[in-house]
DNA sequence: CAAACTTACTGAACAGCGTTCAGTAAGAGC
DNA sequence: GCTCTTACTGAACGCTGTTCAGTAAGTTTG
């Protein structure tokens, strides 16, 4: 009996559906402008239609979220086969910001909205999405202690300085509180800041 | 002629009524649940009223986040008149995130959420308030390096690089990015990232 | 094949939102 | 006392997330 399947596989169509318009329209215009309305028309339901896939707004921005970690990955992948741990370190924090840059509604979704989120906490669930890409992160710090480049230590605990730092210095940029500093000045104050930290970690850590 | 200086006093006073109701809400309910409508029910006017105070609803956070770098300002008083400019600037650092912590609505205003910030780009100001702020930490970098304690280098970049971490620290947390471990073990990272923060400027700046 | 049941979907409604604007009433100036 | 200005408001516009009764089509059963 292939109808139960073929049932279940068209739900999941249906959801596919759903937050490929969602995701369309939220990297267009973001959160704020993003309406349960606006992706039901995009994809020719009706409203109601959006809540019998989803329970609400904040789980189809949880689905956005899950996508926009899958392209993340997807764009570290190359820097992973890196020989030298420590350029990886590097050049996983310009990702993060590359990343950042352009594709802020995502970078939004996935590190700074409360949305995605507050499913988690109703579900009861850890946010996975996040841990796979700290433990990505631990790793690397934990290759730099092995090599020698770090002295040791708790691998964990470096890493969660070393994505504060990263995660900081974009966030604030993001969000428009670097926008007190002129065009030129921003741009070579951050980048001085970034290699300012790769030279502090090199010698400090 | 004082009817022009009394009817100036009232409208001042008409627009700290407005911020101070907006902010008591703001602080128990958060951006989301703060509506025009539900301020003016605290003032007891209209909603209409609000508009001839404030152009939207971008201007009267942006009224808010003001009042949010005062009392910051203030809580860093204390921290000032210490005497050793590093334990200077770790205070700071805890500071920061202990007033994130306390106040978590205030600092999404002050920090995270992009509101007031479009009300200065379109007054094409500069945020004086984060300038001032960020000023304050450049003094102590600076006087770190008159000190000896840091390196003869530019302290703008070393300011800003540890704002990001600090900030990213505190970001993290307070947008539950860190919820991905379990009370216990969050707090010890935390606690453990902050310290080696610290020692690692210490050793390598 | 027809009746009974299940599933997928929708229109309309609820209660709220930011914002605008014509209209009103009270105070200021002559 | 009569204009003129200022401060304020009710009502409306066009949105929002979400719910629910109702419908029509598809599936299963007798």
């Amino acid at each position: 009996m292939g109808i139960v399947e073929r049932k279940e596989r068209e739900k999941e169509d249906m959801r596919r559906r759903i937050v490929d318009a969602a995701r369309h329209l939220y990297v267009l215009n973001g959160f704020e402008k993003l309406s349960i309305r606006a992706i039901a028309e995009e994809i020719e339901y009706s409203a109601a239609t959006i809540y019998l896939y989803f329970k609400d707004k904040n789980e189809v921005m949880y689905a956005i979220h899950q996508q926009a970690f899958g392209k993340m990955m997807q764009e570290f992948q190359p820097i992973v086969s890196l020989n030298d741990p420590f350029e990886k370190l590097i050049a996983m924090g310009r990702k993060y910001t590359q990343f950042a840059v352009e594709n802020p509604e995502l970078f939004d979704v996935m590190f700074i909205i409360t949305a995605p989120m507050e499913t988690l906490e109703c579900r009861e669930e850890i946010w996975s999405e996040g841990r796979i890409a700290f433990t990505m992160l631990v790793q690397v710090v934990r290759e730099c202690i092995d090599a020698g480049i770090f002295q040791p230590q708790d691998p964990e605990v470096a890493a969660m300085m070393i994505w504060s730092t990263i995660h900081g210095y974009t966030a604030l940029f993001i969000r428009k509180r670097m926008n007190m500093f002129s065009d030129q000045h921003r741009a070579d104050l951050m980048h001085q800041a970034f290699d300012l930290f790769c030279n502090t970690l090199k010698k400090g850590l």
